[in-house]
DNA sequence: TAACTGTACATTGTTGACAATCACTATGGA
DNA sequence: TCCATAGTGATTGTCAACAATGTACAGTTA
């Protein structure tokens, strides 16, 4: 009876500025609305069908998640990617997703665990028939990551995490196509990372993690630091 | 000097929610607004003589920094500390501190190192001035902190630490007054902290900074704990 | 008495109009 | 030609009214 007054929440009693939100991440992260636009209040109300009131209060969550940057009076701008701004993050990554690690190998439950490796065995299948395919791997790296993060168990560490920092770093994902050169290194990464949670070795787990991060963080430093100077 | 201009900015030409934001903000962190108390938007708009629409913007924002929880069609409620919670938050603290002051021995200039050691030569002379007063010794603290975090240059992990995750730190700090019992040794560990960044230490400064949160965290878990169990 | 139901009230979500501010252009002077 | 400045248009900030939702209470029924 409670599931029923629930129920509806799939999508009925959300409010607008939630419905929208989701909308414009999506086009953020896919790139549909580039890197630097110009936001325009009125323009983007229009398009979604709703006043300006919701929309902002929208943009005012995109900014917290760090998608979009805003001045007073003058408007706000889809954030653009900044090599060194990039740099940093992965470094902060590097350093909670390796504190992640570790409490995932202190905190999780024998059934967290399970839930982990059977993602990892779906990634094998998926791995083997579509190689070139870098799209569904990334959103499963990405799954891979979420379930150590919350795996932690702080509240926030996951927080900040899935919060504060990943939409970024999902949008610089999907538009770099990030791990198209290393996706099978990576996997071997992610079963050893599993390997020393299951062993219920935190340490390891760290650095393990840390060392995953760190490499996907040089392998982008060049692709983009290549990828500058052709432009240039 | 910066604290003049900041001054200044809060009446120039800043806009109606970003002036109540800091004047929420204060009220949150100094207790005026306690914790776990809801919300009333007109209530509080009627207070700053504001309307509804500025005041949600600045409700956003709050909610941005984690000062404050909302659901909904329900409403916003003033965060309530959980020490679990608090325990985690110290965690991540003292991880992410830790790399600003690896950083900070790394990419800090001359100049900030100066400015550094005369902070702590100012906070010297208070701490002899008013023994049992902590009140100046925690903004002092803070300054001290926060003179590390930025000198470590990484955008994403100024931004983390200053904006998510250090509003709330400095509402606890405020209202349990935290480093009372043991001010002279924090004085202590920040200074070595600043010798380990003069020499260019950078693994000695994270050791460092990561052992004097800690000890402010263990410390605070035995003062909460202790409290907890009074109330029952 | 306890639990359920429906109604009335209070609060939040949404809207469109109005005011304040900024960016751009053109005009004038040096 | 260049710079400064004022005017114009567009965009953001603010407001007050309206709609939708949740909450609390009263009344009814088992």
């Amino acid at each position: 009876m409670s599931q029923a007054s629930k129920k509806s929440a799939t999508k009925a009693t959300t409010t607008l500025a939630d419905q929208v939100l989701t909308k414009i991440q999506t086009a953020i992260i896919k790139g549909d609305l580039p890197h630097g636009t110009k936001i325009n209040e009125q323009e983007l109300a229009a398009t979604y069908g709703i006043s300006r009131g919701p929309l902002r209060e929208a943009i005012s969550r995109l900014e917290s998640q760090k998608l979009i940057e805003r001045i007073p009076h003058v408007g706000a701008r889809v954030v653009s990617l900044d090599i060194n701004e990039l740099v940093d993050l992965f470094k902060v990554r590097e350093v909670l997703e390796g504190m992640a690690a570790r409490l995932a190998a202190e905190n999780m439950t024998d059934q967290d665990i399970t839930e982990l490796t059977a993602l990892l065995e779906k990634h094998e299948q998926s791995e083997q028939l579509q190689q070139g395919e870098s799209y569904y791997q990334d959103e499963g790296d990405l799954d891979f990551h979420y379930l150590i993060i919350t795996g932690s168990k702080n509240k926030t560490l996951i927080n900040t995490l899935t919060i504060d920092l990943y939409h970024i770093i999902r949008m610089y994902r999907f538009q770099c196509s990030a791990e198209t050169t290393r996706p099978k290194k990576a996997f071997k990464e992610h079963r050893r990372i599993i390997e020393a949670i299951q062993s219920r070795d935190g340490e390891l787990a760290e650095l393990l993690m840390k060392r995953h991060i760190s490499a996907a963080r040089i392998n982008t430093e060049q692709r983009l630091t290549a990828l500058s100077s052709v432009e240039q």
